[in-house]
RNA sequence: GGGCCUAUAGCUCAGUUGGUUAGAGCGCUACUCUGAUAAAGUAGAGGUCGGAUGUUCGAGUCAUCCUAGGCCCA
């Protein structure tokens, strides 16, 4: 009797098209989402209850479409988001876009052709920002259409925007307070600095990406030293950047090494002595070269030389400084040992300039052109002049030699330009006072992988002050204001302006009062110490500024001290590691340090970098970066996310196309064939989940409170078998092990279980139980199967619902949601499903282990023996390893016997087990000792106990044998098989069959050949799977014999009415009827043939 | 020079607290099974688990050192 339904619920499943289109699909329930709104009530679904789940997003850069590997790591904010809502607990669902900075600038200035700061400033500021901003909201919008794509549910209505008034009003806030502790202050110092886009790179931008292999002319010169008693004298000096010769001071020798006094064509020169041979190797000294002197570095500091470019006004001031300074990390690995200073231009030389009173020249301006004072150079960029300083230095005869030398040189990570090192003033952070806070919230924090704390803290022990400064147009304006009397004031709010503002705050109001260039640049204020009108700097912030300020930003730190208590810090956040842990992490440690004395997220999960599949970087320029929607189009989502789900974060993911086949072919599509399996055999059997005996709860229950399917217990008397038992046992565990890996990020090891199970249920549940779903009578034994099967998939597209949202919910929408009462509509509505544990059970786990074990084994022993498993045989024997083994053996025979087609299954310990050794005579070794005597020899090997010598020969012991003593090496111990017996050995175990086929047996083979040559039959022609049929058989006299035995057999297996035996057809009837033959394998052939009864 | 990571089959990688005789996928070949068929299964070979020493009843796993590679820092 069925219970009358409340919804218009279908009777069938729809049945699941095993030629599936998987992209389509995806397309399809993307679309039945949004007319749905599955998302949003997805979101809502936590609405009520307690626990809170918090994530903060760090924002993805709204600059261009999204790529492959920005998915990778959406699919992880997805998945653990998706988990947790399942579990019950309240999100803020919030994705968080990053828009400020260089890098869109630079990308809105290649959109425009425009080649440096002056051509920006001629289009206009003003628009130059507003075209910034176009560009981040038209990529926002796009990488939001792709990240729904990907299956990502957030609440991309509320997503943020680092580019908007709170978040900068919020950064100022951070800044002030940094600022009242006496920690922001202008530095003057060489700075990495790039030419193109006219400003310093942090030292944050620089340490990676931001070095290339460059090759450059790098020359040998002679700073001739002027001191008495050294005239002719010279040292020898090389530079990898000959630009800098123009603003040399000093040179600089290690005082403890050794340097030579060499006489060289007709110059006297000094160098290390160490790099005489390389000089030599390189053609900077020819090899007559000959040796002075032998000193210590100590004995030329001190030194006076004409530097190359005193000629220039630029030096007039430092000519009297050109000395040999002693500096101790100057090495001898390369060069002359005697290094170029210029502290004008490179940063240690800053360094030792200052240590040694040395005026800096810095020759650069903003866009790396020669100032006044350089003479010829004045106009000219750095990277133009290698040429032209050659040439001055020749004509001085200086030069010495050029050569090509290939180092790693600092580029510009956004544009690639070479960077020069130039003399600025910039704004820091000191974070001297900071990083005692910050080492204890990284120690705080947990880290997956954990040796991302290690980094995180060696980083904080080595990071330098943070410069936030740049000399930029589209970024966070600094709220410093700068005034000649040498005090500065650090703005808060925006309302701390407004009451400090002497001038331009209605222009600014009026203009919408964004906190951006040029707008806010015409708003001035008193100085608080001179009274002064003063102007902000003309610099806008580093960008990683915006992204670390989110936690407090987004969480209306300023507007709602409650809300944002509640969800600061968050539990959990989620970058790639190799770039954040000095970048986005940092500032977000920085940040929450500095204003709270906290840490930002108690949780970081962090992963490595996505490479082609042939483990190459991608690159753009390359070809081998992937679009995420061309991957989206071509390979599917759910195929990309379980790629990504089941690989290890810790280690870069190679991924590309062929990955993606790989894993649909072994994972998707078997899973989506047991579904399609029982869609189909459901329907036949019309099948639904109100015949379920298992119950199923799909929606919450109250925390602690164990819901139905939790507390229900196996019936005996609902035909439940002990495959049923075996797979609701794995499945049980699997919740319990998936839940426990996913609550600790175990990523890989909860998908490794769910391709297990799914490979368990494929390979031997489904297989195995096939006979009782084909079966026609609609028994208990049947109804167990559908249930267990039905439960297991229901459960499986819940438990895959984070990881494939697509795939899973097609499975759920189609075998619950449009079938059973009040379940949930989507499968992102429902919870995640709880273990019963009454039906694990580890003796049923471990037998059916041991039997496919020994399955696989007996399948193995036949493919060796050329024994199909078609071909039935006497018995298998079974090696194994443990004690219960020997006990679970006699349970699992009934599976073994159907598995492997024989008649009986024995223990090999009944038989004294399954391998005997053989024993030869070493010949190589007895040969050459005893010749003649040899043939005595094998004859008492062969008639003696093999196992005795076998164990005095493992023993290391003398062999007494027929009066011979063979020493333990002399004989050649094998393990063979049992004579009679095919044998495969695994892991400590052992299968065997009996290769002997008796007649009756060779009978039994024949038949089943038969009825496979009818199955067949019976198929291409197309009939039904119950169509009943008339059946002839054509073959020998002693066949037909044979086949007569296992008549009923064949005809109970066909569904034939009729079987005629040996028959002969008219050519009439063979033309209505489909016919088709075998040849077996004594030669004589078998012709069937069949027609529909 | 310092920190971190990695080293297991031809390739890509598992191997979670040490436990008998180290696995998977890919690729190749052959075979088997087949009313899940754009499937599935089995086999073959291939490994001094980078090297050495140590701890232990027992080491791919732990310790120390070394080598090589990668990343980060100086």
């Amino acid at each position: 009797m069925r219970r009358a339904r409340n919804k218009n619920v279908a009777s069938h499943f729809d049945s699941a098209d095993p030629k599936v289109d998987f992209v389509a699909n995806e397309e399809a329930i993307l679309k039945w989402w949004d007319d749905n709104d599955i998302p949003a009530r997805y979101r809502a679904l936590n609405d009520d209850k307690k626990k809170k789940f918090a994530f903060i997003d760090g924002p993805i850069t709204a600059n261009n479409d999204m790529a492959v590997h920005h998915a990778w790591g959406r699919t992880y904010k997805d998945l653990f988001i998706r988990f947790r809502n399942m579990q019950g607990y309240r999100q803020r669902f919030q994705n968080g876009f990053d828009g400020q900075g260089l890098w869109i600038e630079v990308e809105v200035e290649k959109e425009k052709g425009f080649k440096s700061k002056r051509d920006i400033e001629e289009y206009g500021i003003a628009q130059f920002v507003e075209d910034c901003k176009a560009r981040v909201d038209h990529f926002a919008a796009r990488i939001t259409e792709q990240s729904k794509r990907l299956g990502y549910f957030m609440d991309w209505d509320n997503s943020y925007h680092t580019k908007s008034d709170e978040n900068n009003y919020t950064i100022w806030h951070f800044l002030k307070t940094c600022a009242d502790k006496g920690w922001i202050y202008k530095g003057r110092d060489v700075m990495p600095w790039c030419p193109r886009c006219g400003t310093g790179l942090s030292q944050h931008e620089i340490v990676t990406e931001g070095y290339q292999d460059i090759t450059h002319d790098s020359p040998f010169l002679k700073f001739p030293l002027i001191d008495d008693g050294h005239e002719g004298e010279n040292l020898l000096i090389w530079t990898t950047t000959p630009w800098t010769l123009a603003a040399n001071v000093a040179a600089a020798v290690n005082p403890e090494n050794d340097y030579l006094k060499v006489e060289d064509r007709g110059s006297v020169i000094y160098f290390s002595k160490a790099l005489l041979e390389s000089l030599k190797r390189d053609h900077v000294l020819t090899d007559e070269a000959k040796v002075l002197a032998e000193l210590k570095g100590s004995e030329l500091v001190g030194l006076r030389y004409k530097g190359p470019f005193d000629e220039l006004p630029a030096q007039a001031e430092t000519i009297s400084q050109h000395r040999v300074l002693a500096w101790d990390e100057v090495g001898e690995s390369e060069g002359t040992g005697i290094v170029h200073t210029a502290p004008g231009a490179g940063a240690e030389d800053f360094k030792l300039g200052k240590e040694n009173g040395l005026t800096p020249i810095a020759p650069l301006d903003q866009n790396g052109i020669y100032k006044e004072g350089f003479g010829e150079l004045t106009g000219k960029a750095a990277a133009d002049v290698k040429d032209m300083v050659f040439a001055s230095l020749e004509e001085k005869g200086l030069l010495v030699r050029v050569n090509k030398y290939t180092h790693r040189y600092p580029v510009c990570w956004r544009c690639g330009t070479e960077l020069v090192f130039r003399l600025v003033d910039e704004w820091f952070i000191g974070m001297d006072e900071i990083r005692p806070k910050m080492e204890k919230a990284t120690n705080g924090m947990e880290w997956y992988p954990e040796f991302g704390k290690a980094r995180e803290l060696d980083w904080l022990k080595n990071m330098q002050d943070w410069m936030i400064s740049k000399k930029r147009y589209y970024g966070l304006a600094l709220p410093i204001y700068a005034c000649d009397c040498g005090h500065f004031d650090v703005i808060g709010s925006k309302e701390e302006l407004q009451e400090r503002a002497v001038e331009g705050w209605p222009e600014f109001e009026a203009s919408g009062g964004s906190p951006h260039r040029p707008g806010i640049d015409g708003v001035k204020i008193a100085c608080s110490d001179c009274g002064e009108t003063v102007s902000r700097i003309q610099d806008v912030g580093n960008a990683w500024l915006d992204a670390g300020i989110v936690s407090f930003s987004t969480l209306k730190y300023n507007t709602d001290r409650d809300y944002w208590n509640e969800w600061f810090p968050a539990d959990w956040m989620s970058e790639s590691f190799p770039g954040q842990f000095r970048n986005w992490f940092y500032s977000m440690i920085v940040m929450a340090a500095v204003l709270e004395d906290s840490l930002p997220a108690k949780q970081v999960f962090s992963y490595a970098l996505m490479r082609d599949e042939n483990g190459e970087e991608m690159h753009k320029s390359k070809g081998n970066a992937i679009w995420f929607t061309d991957a989206a189009d071509k390979m599917g989502v759910d195929v990309m996310r379980w790629t990504f789900s089941r690989h290890n974060p810790a280690s870069n993911i190679n991924f590309g196309f062929k990955t993606g086949d790989e894993v649909r072919r072994q994972f998707v599509i078997p899973l989506w064939n047991i579904y399609s399996f029982f869609t189909t055999y459901a329907n036949l059997d019309n099948w639904t989940p109100e015949d379920c005996t298992i119950p199923a709860v799909f929606g919450f229950t109250e925390d602690g409170e164990q819901n139905a399917y939790e507390s229900w217990t196996m019936p005996s008397d609902e035909g439940f078998s002990e495959l049923d038992r075996w797979i609701l046992s794995e499945l049980n565990q699997l919740i319990a092990q998936i839940t426990g890996n996913l609550e600790n990020w175990q990523l890989p090891y909860a998908a490794g279980e769910v391709e297990q199970f799914v490979e368990d249920l494929s390979n031997w549940y489904v297989r195995r139980s096939r006979r009782r779903f084909w079966k026609t009578e609609g028994d208990k034994d049947k109804n167990a199967a559908y249930s267990t099967l039905y439960t297991c998939l229901t459960t499986l597209s819940r438990l895959l619902a984070p990881f494939t949202p697509f795939i899973a919910d097609i499975m759920y929408r189609n075998l619950v949601a449009d079938r059973v009462d009040d379940a949930p509509d989507s499968v992102h509505l429902t919870s995640w499903p709880k273990t019963n544990e009454s039906l694990v059970d580890q003796d049923v786990m471990n037998e059916t282990r041991l039997a496919i074990r020994l399955a696989s084994l007996g399948r193995s022993a036949r493919a060796q023996s050329r024994l199909k498993v078609r071909q039935p045989l006497g018995e298998f024997v079974a090696e194994v390893r443990h004690d219960w083994e020997h006990f679970a053996l006699a349970k699992i025979e009934q599976v073994l016997k159907e598995e492997l087609n024989v008649k009986a299954v024995r223990d090999a310990s009944e038989m004294g087990g399954l391998l005997g050794f053989e024993i030869k005579p070493n010949l190589r070794l007895l040969g050459p000792k005893y010749g003649k005597q040899m043939g005595e020899i094998r004859n008492a090997l062969m008639a003696a106990d093999a196992d005795e010598i076998a164990r005095a020969s493992e023993a290391g012991e003398t062999i007494s044998i027929d009066g011979f003593e063979l020493e333990s090496d002399e004989v050649l111990v094998e393990r063979v098989a049992l004579s009679d017996y095919a044998v495969a050995t695994d892991a400590g175990y052992a299968g065997a069959v009996f290769t002997v086929v008796s007649e009756e047996l060779k009978a039994e083979g024949t038949a089943r050949e038969v009825v496979r040559v009818i199955q067949n039959l019976r198929k291409s022609s197309g009939l039904e799977i119950s169509d009943r049929i008339n059946l002839w058989i054509s073959c020998s006299e002693s066949v037909t014999g044979t086949l007569m035995t296992h008549v009923d057999y064949i005809a109970e297996e066909t569904l034939a009415n009729n079987i005629e035996l040996g028959a002969v057809l008219s050519d009439d009837a063979m033309g209505v009827a489909a016919t088709d033959s075998i040849q077996l394998d004594d030669d004589t052939k078998v012709t069937v043939t069949l027609e529909k009864a």
